[in-house]
DNA sequence: GATTATATTCTACAGCTGTCGAAGGAAAAT
DNA sequence: ATTTTCCTTCGACAGCTGTAGAATATAATC
């Protein structure tokens, strides 16, 4: 029941389908994909297989399909967050906030935000 | 010439060779990852496959092969932050931190880190 | 120099991803 | 009821990954 990092296609229909916050058809992956000049068969495929993986259900209403989500979004972001601070920045927020500034990556409002979000954290 | 994200096991292998610090034969990969089980063949793959897409050079010396890096970790590190905020936390470090705070995941000790991080980098 | 041990290169292959076109079934339009 | 239109399910296929055995080249040993 682990839950696993899916590939960059179909993360993008689950990011799509958490923003949705309701259950949607297949068309509402159209809409908000049209630039990406995907086809109904490829979208459609992705959908069954994360399905497959058991991100999402899908019901039927008359011919067409309903999809909703079956694992939250926070769920798979602690997955990601964790995969990617072990894998490159020894598991620690600090080594990764430090790379960004050693990349000149990290702008003075980007550690003034920070700085008043952990503030926040602190005060709770 | 854009940098692509890795896969993993190449990833791995280029994170063995910039903590090398040096140029190192494949020896060198086999002692760091005898835990991974792996055979000479798929290190031997990898470290190809590297080459191809440009990520080390290869030289030999008498029937050894050296392997160097031809992309810095830096370099490389900006690839795979800047995707990461972007695919996952809007491209907002603050989002990644607020992330890791709503799902506990950020401890009390982690939080001082950073202030203390975000002081030092205010100080230059 | 012939034999044995090493290291590297080639070839291979299954599973995963990105992408569809073709085929089949239900709904809508005539 | 028939035709047309949609929508979904089924292959399909090429390129990428993880993994390694077989073949080949080079070095070391007798």
């Amino acid at each position: 029941m682990k839950i696993k990092k899916l590939p960059e296609t179909e993360l993008e229909l689950m990011l799509a389908l958490w923003e949705a916050d309701k259950s949607v058809q297949r068309n509402y992956f159209n809409t908000k994909f049209s630039n990406k000049g995907w086809s109904d068969s490829t979208i459609l495929t992705m959908l069954s297989r994360l399905q497959e993986k058991g991100f999402i259900t899908c019901e039927k209403s008359g011919n067409k399909n309903i999809y909703s989500p079956a694992i939250s979004r926070d769920e798979y972001m602690q997955v990601e967050n964790n995969s990617f601070l072990s894998r490159l920045h020894k598991g620690s927020i600090k080594h990764f906030v430090a790379s960004l500034a050693d990349n000149d990556e990290l702008s003075a409002s980007d550690i003034d935000e920070l700085e008043q979000l952990l503030k926040e954290l602190k005060g709770k």
